[in-house]
RNA sequence: GAGAGCGUAGCUCAGCUGGCAGAGCAGUGGACUGUGGAUCCACGGGUCGCGGGUUCGACUCCCGUCGCUCUCCCCA
């Protein structure tokens, strides 16, 4: 065992998992500027107080799993558990609500929770996530659900789309009265982990995996029944924009978060191979305000990097690798050939093993390479190289003139 | 916070009811000083996670501890 080992839950990311990891990033990059996302670099500590307020200060995020610690005068700050938080921050501290009628940003880095590390799940994970402030059309709404299937669809992983519309400050108060009744009554049926949760956070024991608590949740009042008439038009627009769009989704009236800040629509891709979230989100129209600004509503959305790699079975093909080897007194010279070469755009690697071809041969083929340059005597002295197919064994001359 | 499995060479692992620590791959050197992707030969490499206990004797059995992996809770 090494003397010295990285933390738990903090993981370094290399080799074929970084592949992986930056083909889905680069992927997701992409899409967003698309559909005009703006990139912004958040802090990755900020105030306690400002997940608290946001996140919701009984969630088991901020309860159990932050990583907060106290600064050299005392004050209290954290590694920021999700994104949004800070989005949101930024976005009052900077009164981007003053520049235009919407603002659409998008952050990718490490998130940090304190949770026991499992498949997928890691103590600092990496998230990208987006936010649209300042609409509260549902086609904003909409189109974020599409560009995550868009996403999701042309990276190759399959995923079923779950929505949901967990109503407003209007409608929900009454409909937790609701539920929390039914539940009362169907307590005895209810698992050990719902019972705690009856009372604590009512809507999370819809999405219990216990087969008992899901039998005994199936005559519960559902939210789109109580939804006021704002939520009920908001979220049948957007259905309605959902099957203009031609993106597939599930409704399911149980699908709830963890975070206290959504309002109206949810929505989370689950990917069924993991049995996972890949990508969740939704809309918190109270959360600006709730931080200082402006009353402005906003959706958003944050995608799980780690998780999504998982499921990335191909990555799209390197480029060719060329590597140089020298052999005789001809360094000069292999140096132009590799100066040259790098200099057409090409990757190249110089053999640092001074050997016989046979050696060096040996060595290129370990390393992966696609073609071979030998330099030797000969070809130093009639000024030109030989360019070998480590695939097919075809080798070809290839004129150099190291002058130009 | 609760539960389960696993820690032996750089990697993958074997090691029986306790009796000298092993293989394959990788690495290094070399028959071969201009042709590789399974030619041959040789060599190096270990606190058997750590600590204690039982025993004449522990990689093996017991207890503890740390670490990793997985599951639950929760979540991306």
């Amino acid at each position: 065992m090494p003397e010295f080992q990285s933390v738990r839950g903090f993981h370094d990311l290399l080799g074929e998992d970084l592949r992986k990891f930056r083909h889905v990033s680069q992927h997701l990059r992409e899409k967003l500027k698309l559909y005009n996302f703006e990139e912004v670099v958040l802090p990755v500590v900020e105030y306690l107080e400002v997940f608290q307020r946001s996140i919701g200060e009984v969630t088991d995020i901020v309860q159990k799993e932050m990583f907060a610690f106290k600064d050299q005068k005392g004050r209290w700050l954290a590694l920021r558990p999700e994104g949004t938080a800070g989005a949101v921050r930024a976005y009052v501290q900077n009164r981007l609500y003053a520049l235009k009628p919407h603002v659409k940003l998008f952050y990718e880095g490490p998130m940090f929770r304190h949770e026991r590390p499992q498949a997928g799940r890691y103590r600092q994970f990496h998230q990208i996530g987006a936010e649209v402030f300042g609409s509260i059309d549902p086609l904003v709404d909409a189109e974020i659900i599409q560009l995550v299937y868009e996403f999701l669809s042309e990276l190759g992983v399959p995923s079923v789309i779950e929505i949901n519309s967990i109503g407003c400050r209007v409608c929900r108060p009454a409909y937790r009265v609701a539920l929390k009744e039914y539940l009362e009554g169907v307590s005895e049926h209810l698992c050990q982990v719902c019972l705690d949760r009856k009372d604590r956070n009512p809507l999370r024991v819809l999405d219990c995996k216990v087969p008992t608590c899901k039998e005994a949740v199936r005559g519960a009042p559902k939210m789109v029944d109580f939804l006021c008439q704002d939520c009920t038009e908001h979220y049948a627009k957007l259905k309605e924009y959902l099957q203009l769009l031609s993106v597939p989704y599930r409704e399911n009236p149980y699908l709830v978060r963890g975070l206290d800040y959504y309002t109206k629509t949810v929505f989370e891709a689950v990917s069924p191979e993991l049995d996972m979230t890949l990508v969740a989100g939704g809309r918190y129209d109270y959360l600006v305000e709730e931080l200082g600004g402006p009353p402005t509503p906003a959706v958003g959305f944050a995608a799980g990097l780690e998780r999504l790699s998982l499921l990335v079975k191909e990555l799209p093909r390197e480029e060719p690798l060329y590597m140089v080897l020298p052999f005789g007194d001809v360094m000069d010279y292999a140096l132009a050939v590799v100066k040259s070469l790098r200099s057409e755009g090409k990757r190249v690697e110089l053999s640092y093993k001074r050997a016989g071809l046979k050696k060096q041969l040996e060595l290129a083929n370990r390393l992966g390479v696609s073609y071979v340059v030998l330099v030797g005597e000969e070809e130093k002295a009639g000024g030109f190289y030989l360019l070998k197919d480590m695939e097919t064994g075809q080798q070809v001359r290839v004129e150099f003139n190291p002058a130009l």
